[in-house]
DNA sequence: ATGGCACGCATGGCGTGA
């Protein structure tokens, strides 16, 4: 089974390169984020014709996650079910072929300073609960997204220059750490134990994937039991390279099912 | 040290992203 993710940057300009990737790489489920469009006008016709199934929920300009799969995705489910707010285009989760997919955009955070960052911290904590209350380690779960936190200094170039970052600094490194501590295995890093593999590129630093000054942003975390049947893992380059790009890199793994 | 660029929008500049 292979399972992959890739924030699109609006699925709408982003829809040749999606059809060209699904077509090469053929996924079991492909989890999309920041496809910026509201339901009403999401372009689900051209998947369609190429023969892909696709459930989501977005909202006008911002934020908007998907799940592609050759077969239909079942009980599928939007939101964070704690009470507070659901965040229903930032966060989706639906069984294929067996294997829970949760799909998160989660928020950047603006700046230290601001209540996004804040809201970002208690994100996490809530995510956490999440977990705990929908999963055991036992279940084949994995959390795909763009999780918006380089884990360690080796998934940031120039880790110095970033303590400050509301992508890096150590207390949002510390809630992606005790909301992975449900179980979560890092399957890219499986394979890839090197540093400067990265999935995000600003569009403002110029030549930036061929200067490899990047970030790893992008994950899939595995529970335990699924994390054991992991074959494969890449971050896909190509279609950061082409014209047009998202300043995201489609990331995906592969698993042993029975 | 600062700002690059791309996106969407009842667009012609602005808010947001990371």
């Amino acid at each position: 089974m292979k399972i992959a993710t890739f924030n699109v940057n609006s699925i709408r300009k982003r829809m040749e390169m999606l059809l060209a990737w699904l077509r090469q790489h053929q996924p079991d489920a492909l989890c999309l984020q920041e496809t910026k469009v509201q339901d009403a006008d999401f372009p689900r016709a051209p998947l369609a014709a190429a023969g892909w199934h696709v459930v989501f929920r977005g909202e006008k300009t911002y934020n908007g996650v998907a799940i592609v799969s050759r077969a239909p995705a079942a009980a599928v489910r939007f939101g964070l079910d704690d009470g507070g707010s659901a965040d229903e285009a930032r966060l989706m989760w639906a069984n294929v072929g067996g294997v829970t997919v949760v799909n998160t955009y989660v928020p950047q955070g603006r700046e230290l300073t601001h209540a996004m960052y804040r809201y970002k911290l208690d994100w996490f904590r809530r995510l956490g609960r999440f977990f705990g209350r929908h999963f055991k380690p036992a279940d084949l779960v994995v959390w795909c997204g763009d999780l918006n936190v380089a884990a360690e200094p080796e998934d940031v170039h120039a880790p110095e220059r970033h303590q400050q970052h509301v992508c890096f600094h150590a207390d949002v490194r510390q809630a992606l750490a005790d909301c992975r501590r449900w179980g979560f295995v890092d399957v890219y890093r499986r394979f890839h134990p090197e540093p400067g593999r990265y999935s995000f590129f600003d569009y403002r630093t110029p030549d930036a994937v061929q200067h490899n000054i990047g970030w790893r942003l992008d994950y899939l975390l595995a529970s335990p039991a699924l994390a054991a049947r992991a074959t494969a893992a890449e971050i896909d380059l190509a279609p950061r390279r082409a014209p047009q790009a998202s300043d995201h890199a489609p990331v995906w793994a592969e698993f042993a099912l029975d």
